[in-house]
DNA sequence: GTCAGGATACTCTATATAGAGTACCCTGAC
DNA sequence: GTCAGGGTACTCTATATAGAGTATCCTGAC
């Protein structure tokens, strides 16, 4: 396989999507937004074109027709491949089987805490506190949803997954607030200690690792 | 602020990083090598460079001097600018107080599990919990560590944060390998009929939409 | 009957990114 | 004394990506 070839789960998505019956790219994203894998998968249609051809390139699908309809644009018709077929199955196959390091950004963001003040730092964690609430109330809406329509939870399965990492995200959110509100989190003396001096005017001064 | 300029938290890392002092980009990998920093943000020598020479453009960061030893390649020291120290902390600021969705790859694996039949897709689960459990071990080694040379938590929140992940992510995978293990999975049954005929030949079928 | 707003179906372009490559230096094993 | 292996410090290039732009069509409100 060729290097970075399996870097866009977006061409996963097509790949899966196409499973089912050759489609135009619109058209697989129409699909994918309808079952809302667009919340799993970033889509966007700068991206969806240059990830067919990609495809193309690579010999997993094929134009299977072209069509137009009116004035509008042409439409190309694509079509998985046998290659296409094994691509899919050999990536979802790594997708599942192997965790990877996804880099989350909060995951960076609390790397260089102690670049902000700690006052600051519990403020904005409150913030995002209130927010993951807000998009917790959101998820167990869609959840109601789904389940009123008994929609099989194997359908959304992924929403379970997002909602449990979420709820641990709060829990550590919340902790680390309490501990920095205590001023019981190991180290909170130094970090209080290096931005002493912190005010408005302060920009050139020279000051110690922050991290 | 140009659009897409937030998008590497690499550049984020620098912007801190050169809070400390001057330096060249080289030396501030190594300096987020050094503290781990890696682990938190995706950290290679061919976006180092894009990331610095964009940060300059923006007016981020300046030349500060260059120098070379002996006959090994110049080096440009970067010193932060005051756009350069505000924008660290309105980005950090928003990086902590408002929750995005990162896409994780695992979520988008989730989302697609129906396209494989539900007996590989239990063994597939299996590897990738015992794979969880390996990086658990290993998290927890390098925090006895950690506690064993006196590093204040604060410093390595970082790691409690993704350990608190991993372990609601190895609960999760534990938790739907034994729902298709006991086949009490909602729509259980429509996943293993879907796949009912698959075999080695198949390759060719018409099939229902399998997400 | 017309006109706004959304849907259809892409295309264009600037920028971002990863991986490999370059060229030199230093240390220490044999 | 030489040579492998690792460190220093980038540079090069192909590909990936996002966001905006284009042109047409359709529906329904007034």
């Amino acid at each position: 396989m060729a290097p970075r070839a399996r870097s866009n789960p977006l061409a996963l998505a097509v790949l899966i999507t196409l499973h089912e019956r050759p489609m135009h790219p619109y058209e697989v994203a129409a699909v994918l937004r309808e079952r809302s894998k667009h919340e799993s998968v970033r889509l966007n249609f700068g991206s969806l074109y240059a990830v067919v051809a990609s495809l193309e390139k690579r010999g997993l699908v094929v134009a299977h027709e072209t069509a137009r309809e009116g004035r509008l644009p042409e439409r190309t018709v694509y079509r998985l491949t046998d290659a296409g077929r094994r691509e899919a199955r050999d990536w979802l196959t790594t997708l599942i089987s192997t965790p990877i390091n996804d880099y989350p950004s909060f995951g960076a963001g609390l790397s260089f805490l102690p670049a902000l003040p700690p006052s600051d730092v519990a403020e904005l964690l409150r913030a995002r506190a209130s927010r993951l609430e807000l998009a917790r109330g959101a998820a167990r809406d869609a959840q109601m949803k789904n389940e009123q329509s008994h929609v099989p939870r194997l359908i959304w399965i992924e929403d379970h997954y997002r909602a449990a990492l979420l709820e641990t995200e709060l829990a550590y959110v919340r902790g680390l607030i309490a501990e920095i509100d205590t001023g019981s989190l190991e180290g909170y003396e130094w970090w209080c200690s290096i931005h002493e001096l912190d005010d408005e005017s302060a920009h050139a001064r020279p000051r110690a690792s922050v991290t």
